[in-house]
DNA sequence: TGTACATCAGTGAACGCGCGTTCACTGATGTAC
DNA sequence: TGTACATCAGTGAACGCGCGTTCACTGATGTAC
C-alpha cells in the first residue's frame, strides 16, 4: 500500500480506492485523475499507464458501486421470503444511496460512463440479478414487478438525495432515513 | 431578440433561451457561462450584471424546467378523473423526462443549483402541487400516496435516462416510450 | 549463481484548453428642469 | 423642446486555475541462459 519502492504494487487499484475516498469526501468534481495521482502520490501521466481515459476509470469506479450495491442486497435479503424480500431488498437500496450519495449518483450518471465497458455491464447484470429474484414460483411468466419495484426505491433514492420530495421530508438528516421507511411501508405493499 | 443596439433589450431572458437551446443540444457541459455569452453575442463579463453566479443561472434555468413541467403535467390531467388522471399524471412526466432528458436531469441535479433560491422553492411547490391533487376526497387525511407515485415515475424516468433499465429496455429509442408506458400500465393500479 | 537484456511502470515537462470571475472603462438611456 | 446629468448595461482585457492527455525518457523488474 505505502510506495515502497520505484514501481507502485497496484497503482490500479490504489487510483480506485483513492477515487472512493475523495468521492465520499468532496463529491464527483473531486475526481480529477490530476487530483488522483496527487492523492496516490504519482505522477499525473501515470493514471494513463492504468486507464485508457478517464472515462475508463470512472466506469471501473462504478461497475465497483453496482457490485457492491448488488452484494449488500443479496446479503441482507439472504433468506427472506415474500413481503418481507420486498422490504429488506428496498432498505438497503435506500441504505446504500443515503449512506453513499455520491458514489450512489456515479453509478447512474449515464454521461461519465461507457456503457459498453464489459466489466460495467456485468455489474449491472450482477445487480439486476440481486433485483429479480422476486417472490416468483419458478417457471412462471417473466415478471416486471421487479423492475418496477426499482424503479420507485430508484426513484425515492433519487428524489431523496437531490431534495427533490420537498416538504415530504425533514430537513434533518437523521430524521429521513425513519421518514423515507416509512414511506417505503407504505410502497411495498402495493409492488408485491 | 436580434442585437439592434448597444443594450441587448432583455439579455437576461436572452441567457435563459441560450441555456435552454445549448443544454438540449449538448448536455449541461454546454452551458459555461462564457459559451452562453458567445451564443447570445455579448462579452463574458456581461453575464454577471444579470446573475451573481454561474449557479444562479442554472437555478433560474431548473426553476423554468420545473414550472414548465408543472404547467404539462396541468395541462393533460385537467378534466381527468380517478385511474385516468394518475396515469396522464405519469405520462406527461415520463414524455417531459423523454423528450428533454438533459433539461430533465438538470432539474434534480442538486449540486448544480441553489436550493435556498426563492424562485426555485416556488417552482417546487407548482410541482408539487400539480402532483399532489389526488384523487382524494377533501377533507381526507394527508395522503402521500401522490409523492410515491412520483417517486415511483420518477425512478422509471431517471432510470430509463440512464440505461439502469438494463435489457428490460428496448434499444432503439423510439420503442423505449411504448416500452415504458406499458410498465406504467401496470404500475398505475398499485398506486391508486 | 551471475549476467544480458527485454519488458514494464513509472517520471517530468509540456501542450492547449476553456473556465468563472474581476475590474476599470464607456457608450446608451431616460429623467428633471 | 433642449440640455445636463445620473444611472444603467454593456465592453475588453486580464487574473489564476486545474484540467485531460501526449511524449520521450529512465529506472526497476523479472526472465533466459
Amino acid at each position: 500500500m505505502a510506495r515502497d519502492s520505484y514501481h507502485h504494487g497496484d497503482l490500479r487499484a490504489a487510483l480506485l480506492r483513492a477515487a472512493a475516498e475523495a468521492i465520499a469526501e468532496d463529491g464527483l468534481d473531486a475526481a480529477s485523475t490530476r487530483s488522483l495521482a496527487r492523492r496516490v502520490g504519482v505522477a499525473p501521466s501515470a493514471v494513463f499507464r492504468h486507464f485508457s481515459d478517464k472515462r475508463a476509470l470512472m466506469t471501473a469506479y462504478a461497475a465497483e458501486g453496482l457490485r457492491d450495491l448488488a452484494g449488500e442486497i443479496c446479503r441482507r435479503t439472504a433468506h427472506q421470503n415474500g413481503q418481507a424480500l420486498l422490504r429488506a431488498r428496498a432498505e438497503a437500496y435506500l441504505d446504500f444511496a443515503l449512506s453513499q450519495p455520491h458514489r450512489f449518483r456515479a453509478m447512474f450518471r449515464a454521461d461519465l460512463l461507457d456503457r459498453s465497458d464489459r466489466e460495467l455491464r456485468a455489474a449491472e447484470a450482477m445487480l439486476e440479478g440481486a433485483l429479480g429474484q422476486g417472490p416468483v414460483e419458478p417457471g412462471a411468466a417473466a415478471n416486471d414487478m421487479p423492475r418496477l419495484a426499482q424503479a420507485a426505491i430508484h426513484g425515492l433514492a433519487t428524489l431523496a438525495l437531490e431534495s427533490g420530495l420537498g416538504d415530504a421530508l425533514p430537513d434533518d438528516p437523521a430524521e429521513r432515513r425513519p421518514a423515507l421507511m416509512a414511506m417505503l411501508r407504505r410502497l411495498a405493499p402495493a409492488l408485491s
